[in-house]
Parts: structure tokens; C-alpha cells; sequence
DNA sequence: GTCGCGAAGTGTTACGTATAACTGACTCCG
DNA sequence: CGGAGTCAGTTATACGTAACACTTCGCGAC
């Protein structure tokens, strides 16, 4: 009595414009060449924006049997790295008429239900990172879903494409940055996470330091939190000889490192210096200001889309044209893409203090 | 032609357990109490982990015209605030086997498509912030979706509910702390975002500056980031009389508060002091740690979200039982929560200095 | 004896879309 | 002039699920 309930369907449509519902469908999508008239075509059109129509995506889906959706697998989006990682993603996505939905909230409560039985989206594709522990789990809840690593060792995984960072060079112009400083004891405030790309800054790390003939760095791991950041920083600044820099896993951390060089009387960079990882907003919020390597995260988002998108073989998706390799994409290797970094250095380096022994109390 | 390339479906269940298809739907969603026999019920699901059976949820949606999906409408996720907006949505969402997708980055390129044509997804139901420039625009798109608002004001939306965060009471609470501090002169560092949000942010701090006897406060329009924090807080700080305090609408504006104060030669909080809003972690990398007013972002998204439910009439969600008041919603007013919200007082504010910029106030 | 009734199922249909298969009519040439 | 080929459409069907309507059977009550 009062509104319509239901939305308009493509057979409303047919009836409002004298044709029938093949019509309709073929008009709406562009796909009627030569076959249909253009003065019908019109009539369909018009009266699809007369209704208000919009093609019920569970039909279509049912349908075609691809649901134009991908799942984005991170460990949360509170972080800023991941939700910048999220924005390219949807960025692309959108670009090609696709949704993203995230895996449910892995710290949430709730039985750690897998995506899949989700009532609410069926998947064409998979984007993980490699840092959500519940990487492997959706990897392996579905047969034989499209999947797309982000920042993960390639051999591990029967990933179809992996991008990466090139975590290892931001380390070594990190160590870099800080040998032409004059530094020579640096502690490594590491992240206690298990996963690829912080044992390349770890491993990276070490060696540079290594090539460089110093000793070995001091290593505290901590969890990805400014608070445990400071906690590991009082611990690695209480050694002796102190270090006179703390290379931090990323940016969280860096700040916690700040925190804790303070709280004991030291001054960054003068008596200490500080280096973070991702660039967060964070970075030039600090004073002074972070050194630390920008990873392109948003641009990773959309790189790891926009591979999901070409083993779909959505068309104008990404490299090569696409025409030509479409098809199987199961024969070979999986494809690495690597995305340059570049360290932004700024007030949070310095060259190290000239006392050479301890400066201790002050 | 290696392996099956398509799910399973419940027919196929129903083949292998010896029953019908009927069958199958019935017992793998607990509807069979007197209609199917218990041996053939575990002989189903027996069937169905056997072949790794998930229902299609896109037959489901179509069939049942629900999609256990709700949009989420918010600026950016990569401000904190919204990340635990979503996560608190995310959350009871998952609970409730419900799915959230987010508006298609407003922030991104592309042609502004609003997201009820976009492939991915039907939705039954829509969570706006009133910070979204779209959530108009998403409102007027569909015909009648259940919309819940966050932040809004009551009236100007026909909301079918509003969640509000208390933000006059956490201003109170600010201009409460700066004056029982001694301060008298205030400068607000507003958020340029035509918001309800921030309306009421100007309306209570003038209030209640005037209602204290003091001048209005000087008034700095800023975007929402730091360094244009900074800039409007260079101008705010260049006044004469210089203000003591600092009243900034959100934390990023704070950061780039403090950063200013600095730069012009002044201590925080000895010289000026400074507050902010929402309580990101970012108040406490900061140093001095920010005071700031805690706003429960996670406990707002998920009341949304339950919100949402309940209007939806989804079992054991939120309010009243749920039974009784099923059905048509459309009569009552909207109804509207507000969630308490707390002054964190911490290291960036303090009495202002003792050198009066002219005798009298004391 | 048969009527009614609950248990235990099965057959069938509809949801809205995309597309293969079909149908006339008209055109073009040999 | 007749058949091949194109144009402009329509009809019919399948996708996988949920749910209504129906059947069969055993059994206790009248």
C-alpha cells in the first residue's frame, strides 16, 4: 500500500520499456552491437533510470559464478600502515567495479571464524599479508581461490603473485645513513612478530653492520606498540657500552624509543639517535621529526590489487595489455613484484655524541 | 579438467548422504527438529565436512532477499579514529554473521560512483558517519535502506537511530580543566569540516567560555593533519594577547599545535598548554603526552552496528528482546544514544606562566 | 474400520540475471 | 526467384538455495 517494497527488476524494466528482459540485460551492459535497435536501446535505458533500477548483485553473481570480491587479509586496520595498504586496495578495486571485504577483525573475540562461511560474500580472489597470522589458515580453508601475497618470502607460498617491499635496501641505507653519522653501536628494537619482514630487518641488519666490521647489533623484541617500544628502548639504552642508536622495526616502535631515550636524560638525535620504519603520519607528528624508511604502502595495496585482478583476468587490469597471456595461469612461477623504498631522514639522526665513554648522569 | 572446479552444492550433499536436497537445507541450518530423523541428519553433516560444503551465499541472498551485509560510510580509514569505528562495526558484525564493506574511498580518484551500483555487494542496511561528505548522498541514493547515524544531529536525518558520542559534555570537561588551571585566554584550533561533530566542538567551548566570564575564544579553521595543525596554530600563537592554551578539535590538530609552539621558541605546557580529541595512540607517543578527551570509537561502531541489527530485526541483537517490536519500524521517532566520553589529562597541559601580559587578571 | 495426526521425507517452484538457442523479416546476389 | 546472411528481437534455461505443498506411513482414538 504504501511503496514499493522490492526494488525494480530488469523484468520491470522490460515491461516500462516494451521489450523483453534478454533486452534489458543486453542494453545495461553494453553488449548489444547488433542486437537490438538503438531507439530501443534508449527506451531501455530510459526507463531503467526512470525506476531507479539496479541489477541485484546476488543474482548476478549467482549468475556468473565470480562475485567481483576480494578479501584483504590484515592484522588491523588501527594500524596505519594497513589501512593505507586497505585504501589502495579499494582504490583499484573501485577502479574496476570490485569490493573489498576484510577478513573479520582477528583481535575481535568470537570463535575466529574463517571468512569463507561468512554469509556474506562469496570470493573471486585473496590479498594477505604476510603479518596476519591467519594468512596460512586462509590459504588453506579454500580449495583453489586466486591468491595474492603481500610481503612474503615467494617459495613459502603457492601464492600466484607476491608483492613485496624492498624491506632489505631501506635497512641497509638505514645502517647506511648511520655509519656516515660516525655511528658505531646500534641497538635493534626488534618487532616479535613472526614474520618475513621483520626477519629481513633483522637479518639485513645484522649483516650490514657486520660488513661494516662493527659489533653485532643488540637486539630487544617488542610487540608492535609504542608502550613496548619504550619498555625495549630502557632496556637496550641500560646496556654498556651504550648504543648511540636504536634502529626500530617501524615507526611505533621509534616513538616508544623516544619516549624511553628521554625519560633516562638523553636528547634525540643529539645524545641519541632514533630510526623508524613506514612513514606513518606519526613520523612528522614526533618531535624532532623521525628518520625512517617510507614504504610505499598505499602503492603496495593497489600493486597486490591489481595482480589479483590480472590472474582473474579482469580486463584492463595491470600488466602486459592482458590480451595475449589470458587464460591458464597455473603453469608458472609465481610472479614477485618488488616496490623501491627511500629513507626519509630528518631530525631524529645525528652524529653520535663526541664523549667518547659514558656520559652517564648529567 | 585436473581437479573440480566448481564447489560443491547441497545437491551434491544430498547425493552423497542418500537424501534430498530439501533435506540437506534443512538440517545445516538447524531447521529440522520433527522433519528429518536424527541418523539422517548426522549422516548429512557427515556429507557435508566430508566434501567441504559452504553454502553459496550468493543463492542464499537471492533467495532470501537479505544479504547479511551493511555499508559503512566514513572519510578515511587511515585516521584512527574511523579504523576503530570500523573495527567496533567489523566486530559485531562478525558476531552476528553479518559482513561490512566500506564506502569506496571517497578520498581515491575515479568518478565518485556511489556504492549501490558497484557489483560487489547488496546491501540491507547503511552506517554513516556524519563526517562522510557522501552520507547524503548515500541516504538519497537508495530507496529505503535502514540507515544508522554516528555523530548526527537527530533531527536532520531520517535516521532510523543515532549514535552519538557526548562531545559537548568532553568540551565542558576541557574548558572545565584549562580554567580550574588559571587559564583565561584560549585559542580554538577548529576543523574546517562543516560536521555536526565540530559544530558542537565551537558552540560548547564558547558557551562555556563566555559562561566563565572570559573573552571569546580566538578561532583558527584548520584541515584535519598535522602540519596544517601547525600553520593555524602559528597564527593563533602570533596573537596579542598570546592565548595560554591551546584547544585543538582532534589530536592530529594538537600534534601540529605542539610543533608550532616549539617552533616559535615556546615550552608545552609550560608556556602554552594544549588539548585535543579523540585519544588516538598517537596522544601518548607524543611528549609531552596530550590531553586529550577519550572518545570511545570502537564502543560507537559497535553500538552502530547493533543499532543496525536491531532495526533490521536480526535475533539477539541489542535492544529490548527484539520480538515484540518487529516489524514495521517506520513510526517512532528515531531513537538517539549518546556514550559518555572522558578527559584524559595528561602531560601538555598546566597552569599558565606567571608573567601576566598585562596587571589585573588575578 | 477409519479418521486424524504427527513424523519423515520428497517434489517443485521462485528469487533476478545472463546467455544460448531460436524465430521472423528483410536484404543481397547468383 | 530462391536461399544465404544479417538484423532485431524473443523464449527458455540454469545458476544454488529456501520454503511451501504434498505424500507416505505408522499408530492411537473413536
Amino acid at each position: 500500500m504504501t511503496t514499493d517494497r522490492s526494488r525494480p527488476t530488469s523484468r520491470d524494466v522490460a515491461r516500462a520499456a516494451g521489450v523483453s528482459q534478454a533486452a534489458v540485460s543486453l542494453v545495461l551492459r553494453d553488449k548489444w552491437r547488433g542486437r537490438v535497435s538503438p531507439g530501443k536501446a534508449e527506451a531501455v535505458r530510459a526507463a531503467a533510470r526512470e525506476l531507479g533500477y539496479r541489477p541485484n548483485p546476488a543474482a548476478r553473481s549467482l549468475r556468473l559464478g565470480r562475485t567481483r570480491t576480494a578479501l584483504l587479509v590484515v592484522p588491523a586496520l588501527t594500524n596505519e600502515f594497513f589501512a593505507r595498504l586497505h585504501a589502495g586496495t579499494a582504490r583499484v578495486a573501485a577502479e574496476h567495479g570490485f569490493g573489498v571485504v576484510l577478513y573479520p577483525s582477528p583481535e575481535g573475540i568470537g570463535p575466529a571464524r574463517d571468512p569463507f562461511d561468512s554469509a556474506s560474500a562469496a570470493l573471486d580472489g585473496v590479498i594477505a599479508s604476510s603479518m596476519a597470522s591467519e594468512a596460512p589458515a586462509a590459504l588453506r580453508a579454500d580449495g583453489d581461490l586466486p591468491l595474492v601475497m603481500l610481503d612474503s618470502e615467494p617459495e613459502r607460498t603457492q601464492a600466484a603473485a607476491t608483492v613485496n617491499l624492498d624491506i632489505a635496501d631501506g635497512m641497509r641505507q638505514v645502517v647506511a645513513h648511520l655509519l656516515d653519522l660516525g655511528h658505531r653501536r646500534l641497538a635493534h628494537i626488534a618487532a616479535a612478530v613472526d614474520s618475513w619482514t621483520f626477519e629481513v630487518r633483522a637479518r639485513t641488519l645484522a649483516e650490514a653492520v657486520r660488513a661494516a666490521g662493527c659489533a653485532p647489533p643488540l637486539t630487544r623484541p617488542s610487540a608492535l606498540t609504542v608502550a613496548d617500544g619504550t619498555r625495549a628502548a630502557l632496556e637496550a639504552l641500560a646496556a654498556d657500552p651504550r648504543p648511540t642508536a636504536l634502529v626500530c622495526d617501524d615507526d611505533l616502535l621509534a616513538a616508544g624509543a623516544c619516549k624511553a631515550a628521554r625519560r633516562l636524560g638523553l636528547r634525540v638525535p643529539e645524545d641519541v639517535s632514533v630510526t623508524g620504519f613506514d612513514d606513518l603520519s606519526l613520523a612528522t607528528a614526533l618531535e624532532p621529526e623521525l628518520t625512517t624508511v617510507r614504504l610505499p604502502a598505499e602503492e603496495a595495496g593497489a600493486a597486490g590489487m591489481r595482480a589479483l585482478l590480472a590472474v582473474l583476468g579482469v580486463e584492463g587490469a595491470g600488466d602486459r595489455g592482458g590480451v595475449g597471456t589470458g587464460g591458464d595461469v597455473s603453469g608458472g612461477p609465481a610472479e614477485v613484484t618488488t616496490l623501491p623504498v627511500a629513507l626519509a631522514v630528518r631530525g631524529s639522526t645525528a652524529p653520535p655524541p663526541r664523549t667518547p665513554a659514558r656520559p652517564g648522569g648529567r
